[in-house]
DNA sequence: CGACACTTTGAAGACGATCAACGCCGGTGG
DNA sequence: CCACCGGCGTTGATCGTCTTCAAAGTGTCG
């Protein structure tokens, strides 16, 4: 059959008996997306919640000047639809594409909440999963006020390299430039000369191959992977600079 | 007794049976800071959970040139330390100031994870807490990413209005102009023009007075007030303008 | 070979950060 | 009462960065 792929460790599941896994997973359904093929659009009504298996999802928005924002590119093992259900939000705030060939469990929108409530470990791995990528974001509109487009470029690639358990010393980039720097709300262009840049840090783009000559100084360049590691030395907090009222 | 402040409708609490509010509270305490005084501080082992009862908090992290960013301002019902907490986090990843004379409810660390484990309804409350709070910061970093400084301090004006039930037609800025440039991530500087570019929006600050004299051209001039309410005009998605692979 | 999507490069303009100076206010101390 | 000071906020000038528009280069696929 097409669409029978191992099914990945869960995180949702971690810590849960094999029957239990069973009987949660007997609610589910193996779905195929091809290539453009979305998985839900923007202001739908929320029907589903998804688990990804395989392939690449890219959550996106529309802006009222006709630019779209990359809001998030997801990768197997990670989920879509969760705050929109959690929130009781009836409409989907993103639209979701696939960009490679997908599939993706899904859930009917009950499933989420109703097994959360149930199940207190499956509510702790939720909740674990939730404010990973609450602090995630945290951190990424911190980088958008503070970093220079180098800079934001530098940690994606960091990013993209852990995440992936590339060989910095040489891979390639998942995805065209072109959605990269969409994700990083910035224009092509300016990525493209962002990466020129970041020759002088060791860093050497060429077409989709990339290459980190020197990890430290890149390190260095960006404050670490400070959206990796929970010890991201560019953010260690001290002063009191700002004073209140 | 100092402390003795009304504890607010707590929304972690809500559904609860009175019994169950009784039985959670009992494991808090409530606790006073005076202005400047810190709840906890960066890299301090993760030991409480707080839950904001009265004053104002500010969330802030250092970089590590010197330049101090306002992560959050947390306002009473808002609850502290919990992201570190359902992470697993054991130090603090940032510093909890009172801006205010403050009151909150102290837990011990342990208690957010053991009563979301124990009690469904709790955690699908705090589920949608952190949900609520992880969709606010994807928007925040959209925002960050696709607008102007006098947009974001419109977007900032509108949100400090609604959230406090404020009267747009006048009302005092509730910290320092300050607090509230460094908080968007831009310069004081650069704040106080954005403020004159407003005028022309409708929007006049003097001193710490604000008035919004047109709202319907300054929710048209920041895209409505789309960290507030799930219909924002502005992030309308549609199209399919970036491409993929 | 030509069409087309993707990417790079160049030049001009807009915007925000930075440095510097000044006005304003409340408090302190002579 | 006045002089001084420090914190806060405004305003001006300059500079670097990012966006925008335009053009050209690269690659793939028919």
């Amino acid at each position: 059959m097409l669409g029978a792929y191992k099914i990945p460790d869960i995180f949702l599941f971690q810590g849960l008996t094999e029957e239990e896994k069973q009987n949660l997973l007997r609610c589910g359904k193996m779905k195929s997306f091809s290539v453009q093929e979305h998985l839900y659009r923007y202001n739908e009504p929320v029907n589903h919640f998804f688990i990804l298996c395989r392939g690449k999802v890219r959550l996106a928005r529309a802006m009222p000047d006709g630019h779209e924002l990359t809001a998030e590119i997801l990768m197997a093992g990670d989920m879509a639809g969760e705050i929109e259900i959690l929130e009781s939000i009836p409409f989907y705030q993103s639209s979701a594409f696939a960009i490679e060939q997908v599939s993706a469990l899904q859930f009917p929108h009950s499933w989420l909440k109703d097994s959360a409530q149930k199940n207190g470990r499956f509510a702790l791995n939720l909740l674990a999963s939730i404010a990973k990528s609450a602090r995630q974001s945290k951190i990424e509109a911190e980088h958008q006020a503070t970093m220079s487009a180098p800079q934001l470029v530098a940690c994606f690639l960091q990013r993209i390299c852990a995440i992936n358990d590339f060989d910095p010393k040489g891979f390639d980039l998942p995805y065209s430039k072109t959605l990269i720097a969409s994700r990083l709300g910035m224009e092509l262009e300016t990525f493209s000369r962002a990466l020129a840049k970041l020759k002088e840090q060791g860093v050497s783009v060429d077409g989709s191959r990339v290459i980190f000559h020197d990890f430290m100084k890149v390190k260095k360049f960006v404050c670490g992977h400070c959206s990796i590691s929970h010890d991201c030395p560019t953010h260690q907090a001290v002063g009191n600079k700002v004073k209140n009222n």
